[in-house]
DNA sequence: CTGTTAGCGCATTCAC
DNA sequence: GTGAATGCGCTAACAG
C-alpha cells in the first residue's frame, strides 16, 4: 500500500511530510523537536512541507514512542468555585503557552477520588500535575511524588519538605491587614480565623498577632475566634458573639471574605454601621469584596500567579529533576476600599 | 530481552499479564474492552492477573491503535467565572462517571484561541468536545462537526440546524419571572436585557413580552432598554435612566443577576427601598443572589445540568452516529427570594 | 473461543 | 548530516 504523498484523505503524517521534503522520517522528526544536527536547507525543506501539508505530531504517537504527552493534570475540589476557577486560569494560561494541556480531575474533596484520579494520571495520561488542595497526608503526597513530577498548590495543612509546594504569604498579608488597622487608630481589633488546624488559620495568625505585637497592643483572647470558611449562620453567629461583648472590638480582621461577609450581616443585624462603628477587612479579594455594600477592604491573594507559579516549578521539575526553591510563597496585597475607617474618637 | 513476568521496574504492561495468565495478548485485550468472545474461565485468570499487577491500559497506546483517547476536549471562555464553572463541573462530572477525561481549553472569549485550541483537540488528542459560548460562526460549526463530534453548550447567538446544541429555556423562564410580577399585582414591568444580538437576550425577551400579553398589559417601549450583562457603572446608568422616567416602573425584571445588581445599587441611589418601592427579579441565580441584600428573586438555570447533559449527547453522537434530538432546552426554575413584593397599593 | 500478524505515528539508536 | 531499522503498548482483522 503506497501512501499518497498529497494529504487528502486522512490526517498528515510524518511519513507525507518526509516524502513531500525528499527526506527521511527521522530527519522530520529532528526538525519537528528543534534539534540542532540538520543541515539549514534541509530544515527549511521540511518546514515547509510541514507547512503546506497543515502537519502537527500526534501526540499519542509521541507519548507513546518518547514519553511526553504533553498534558498535565490539575487536581481541584470543585471546578465551580472562583477561587479555585482563578488557580486553574493563572495554571491554565501558563500551560497553554507552553503549548500543554490540562487534564481535569475533580476532586470534590474526596480523598478516594484524588487517589483514584491520580493513579489514573500516573497511568501515562499525564507527564505531571498540579495538586490544589488535597486531601493526602504527607506521607501519600511524598511518596506519590518520588514517581510521579507534582507540585500542591495552596497547600491545606502543613506539608513536609521535600513536597513542592507554592502558596501565598499568609502571615505576611494579614500583618499587612492588622497594621492597616492599626494605623486607623484602631486598638481592639477582633479576628474571626478559619479552620485551626489548616494553614490559612495559623499562619495568618502568627500576622495579626505579630503586627499587634509589634505595635505594642496587648492580645485579647476574647478577641479570637474560628469559624468555618463559609457564609452562613455558623459564621454570623461567631461574628455576633465577638460584637456582644462588653468590651466589643471596633475593627475585625475576618480570614476570608465569606467569613467578612458574615461579619457585616452581623454588624447590620445591630444596627451598627460600617465602617463608622465597626471596620472591617477581609482576606481573599473574591468576587464578593466588590459586590458587599461597603466594598470591602480585604487582602489580594495571588490566585492565578500561584497557578502559574506552580506549572513553572512543574515544569522545571520535568526537566532538571533538581531544582533549588521547592517552597515558594507568593506576596499577598492589601486592597483598601470602603469598610474601614478611622476608629471614632467619641464612643 | 525476555519480560519480566513480575512487575517490579515499571508499570505492568498487557504483555505481562498475558504471560502471567497464561494466554495472548489479544485474548488480555478482550477481556479488557469487555468482549463478549471469551470463556468465563479464561477472562477469570485475565482479571486476577490484571489485579495482581495493578494493571490498567495505556491510554496513549489504546488511542494510537483503536482510535478512543478517553479524553474529550472543553473549550470554557474563562474558568474562573463560576456560571461556566458550573457548567464545566456537570460535564465534568458526567465525564467522569463515564472514565472519560477532561481537557481544558480556556478560550478568553477569543475566537482566534477557540480555532487553534480546537485544532489541537482535532489532531487526535481527543474524542471529541463540548465548546461552551463560541465565537464560531455557524458556518464554521457546521463544517467542524462534520469532522469530528461537536456539542455546543449556551450558545451566544442562534446557530444553524444540524449543529448540537444543549441551552437553557430561555422564553420560558422569563415567562414565569414576568408572570410572578404580574401575580403581585405589577404592571408597569421594566426588562433590562443584555446585548440585542444575544439569544439570551431575544428569547427571554419573547417571554417576557408573551406573559405581558397574556396578561393584556400594554408593552410600554419605554419600559425595555438594553445593557451589557456585567455589573459595573453602564448597567447602573440604564437602570437610573428607566427609573428616572416620568412613569417609572414598578418592578424590573433584569435578564441576568449582574445586572439585577445593577439596578439595585440604582435603586438605592434615588432612595428606594427594595422590595417595598420597587421589585427586582434577575436571572441565573448566581452566587450574588443570596449575597445581595435584600436576597435576590431569580430564575435559576440548570447550568450543572446543561453540562452533564452535553456530554451525554456527545457521548451518543460517539456511538450511533445518529441522535434524534440535537437541539436540547432545559427548564429554568424561578426562585423566589426578597426582592419582590406586591405592588404598593398607594403610590 | 483463542492465537498470529500487522500496524497506529512517532522517537531513537545505530550505521553510513 | 542523514537514513534504515526497531519498538512504545495496544487494537484489530484474520486464521485456526
Amino acid at each position: 500500500m503506497a501512501n499518497t504523498d498529497t494529504n487528502h484523505g486522512k490526517r498528515a503524517t510524518i511519513r507525507g511530510v518526509a516524502s513531500a521534503a525528499g527526506v527521511s522520517i527521522a530527519t522530520v522528526s529532528r526538525v519537528l523537536n528543534g534539534r540542532p544536527d540538520v543541515a539549514p536547507d534541509t530544515r527549511e525543506a521540511v518546514l515547509r512541507a510541514v507547512r503546506e501539508q497543515g502537519f502537527s505530531t500526534n501526540r499519542n504517537a509521541r507519548a507513546l514512542s518518547g514519553g511526553r504527552t504533553g498534558l498535565i493534570g490539575v487536581t481541584i475540589p470543585r471546578v465551580e468555585a472562583s477561587y479555585f476557577g482563578v488557580i486553574l486560569s493563572g495554571a491554565s494560561e501558563a500551560l497553554y503557552e507552553q503549548d500543554m494541556r490540562i487534564v481535569l480531575c475533580p476532586t470534590l474533596h474526596q480523598h478516594e477520588r484524588e487517589v483514584t484520579l491520580l493513579d489514573r494520571l500516573m497511568r501515562g495520561t499525564t507527564d505531571g500535575a498540579v495538586l490544589m488542595l488535597p486531601e493526602e497526608s504527607s506521607a501519600e503526597l511524598k511518596a506519590l511524588q518520588r514517581e510521579f513530577p507534582v507540585v500542591v498548590v495552596d497547600p491545606r495543612v502543613s506539608l513536609d519538605e521535600g513536597i513542592p509546594v507554592v502558596s501565598a504569604a499568609h502571615a505576611a498579608g494579614a500583618r499587612a491587614a492588622t497594621e492597616h488597622l492599626l494605623s486607623l487608630g484602631h486598638r481592639r481589633i477582633g479576628a474571626i480565623t478559619g479552620p485551626p488546624e489548616w494553614i490559612a488559620s495559623t499562619d495568618r495568625l502568627d500576622g495579626y498577632r505579630g503586627a499587634l505585637a509589634a505595635a505594642g497592643v496587648m492580645p485579647d483572647p476574647a478577641l479570637v475566634a474560628a469559624s468555618d470558611f463559609r457564609v452562613g449562620p455558623a459564621t454570623e453567629a461567631v461574628a455576633a458573639a465577638m460584637l456582644d461583648l462588653p468590651d466589643p472590638p471596633t475593627a475585625i480582621f475576618a480570614f476570608n471574605d465569606n467569613v467578612a461577609v458574615g461579619v457585616m450581616r452581623a454588624a447590620r443585624a445591630r444596627g451598627l454601621s460600617i465602617p463608622d462603628d465597626l471596620s472591617v477587612v477581609g482576606f481573599d479579594d473574591s468576587e464578593l469584596a466588590e459586590i458587599v455594600v461597603p466594598r470591602l477592604t480585604t487582602v489580594r491573594q495571588p490566585l492565578a500567579e500561584m497557578g502559574r507559579m506552580a506549572v513553572s516549578l512543574l515544569m522545571r521539575l520535568l526537566e532538571n529533576q533538581r531544582v533549588d526553591a521547592l517552597r515558594i510563597e507568593l506576596a499577598t496585597k492589601l486592597i483598601v476600599r470602603e469598610s474601614t475607617a478611622p476608629v471614632a474618637v467619641a464612643r
